[in-house]
DNA sequence: TTAATTGTACTACAATCTGTAGTAGATATG
DNA sequence: CATATCTACTACAGATTGTAGTACAATTAA
């Protein structure tokens, strides 16, 4: 099957990328700091990274401050708290394309990709039942 | 959070409702038959109908065969097993763009959105299990 | 058999999203 | 003041999706 390359995908790489970076620090970062981050594995440059950070503003994924000159960008919500909304999305989005079915299919599918995760998914299944 | 309108969209809405159509029918479908499902709902050309079809013959998720003139549609896959491969993809992607920690927000708001699915799910857990 | 209908192929185009980055102008620093 | 740094603005290309027209082929009706 070959849905496009982007199924299910929440951001852009990139934008993945300068999240999980955002999300490493407990302070605020500047463009600078991500910048010299990416640059480690790849050739990029500042004025990317900082397009594509004012993007995130704009999705509401980053707030940012003025520090001094420049600007400082903290994640507006914990990676946590992201992954907590966004999987609520696409489940939406899913069952919204594909009716109420859909989601035993998620259901299964967590499961045999994580069945580490087994018993941290029943624990979770048994609470949600209190 | 303002992520862009099709977060975890895996199929244009043109081309979900396309599919919905093709899978109502145990028979292959013309273009012409979908054609006059959607046009039940709103004006569309026939043309438009074709094009995105063809997207989908594309994509894998139509095949089509010679039907004396015209061509017909089937889905390649039934909507269940489409519905299991997409969500692995979109497991896949979710992990890969955010870690392993992801898997246990799909757990959890697959469990919410669903509350009567429940059991449902610790039945397949249950089985996974074995 | 010729004309109308129907179907497909091909082409086109706009909007949106994403990655990429340059340039200009403002500001801070030496 | 000169240089470095930073942001704002602009640009652009590729992919995806929705939308549909046109041209040509084939079938059917008159």
């Amino acid at each position: 099957m070959n849905t496009n390359q982007r199924v299910g995908k929440i951001l852009g790489e990139l934008e993945s990328e300068i999240m999980e970076i955002v999300w490493q620090y407990s302070e605020p970062v500047s463009v600078r700091i991500v910048t010299e981050n990416l640059q480690k594995k790849r050739k990029i440059a500042y004025t990317t990274i900082m397009t594509i950070m004012a993007r995130l503003v704009d999705k509401g994924l980053l707030k940012r401050n003025q520090a001094g000159k420049a600007y400082s960008y903290q994640p507006t919500y914990s990676k946590d708290k992201f992954l907590t909304r966004i999987s609520r999305q696409i489940i939406k989005n899913f069952i919204s394309s594909f009716g109420d079915a859909a989601i035993a299919h998620f259901a299964g599918e967590v499961e045999k990709l994580a069945p580490e995760k087994r018993k941290e998914l029943q624990k979770l299944l048994k609470e949600a039942q209190k």
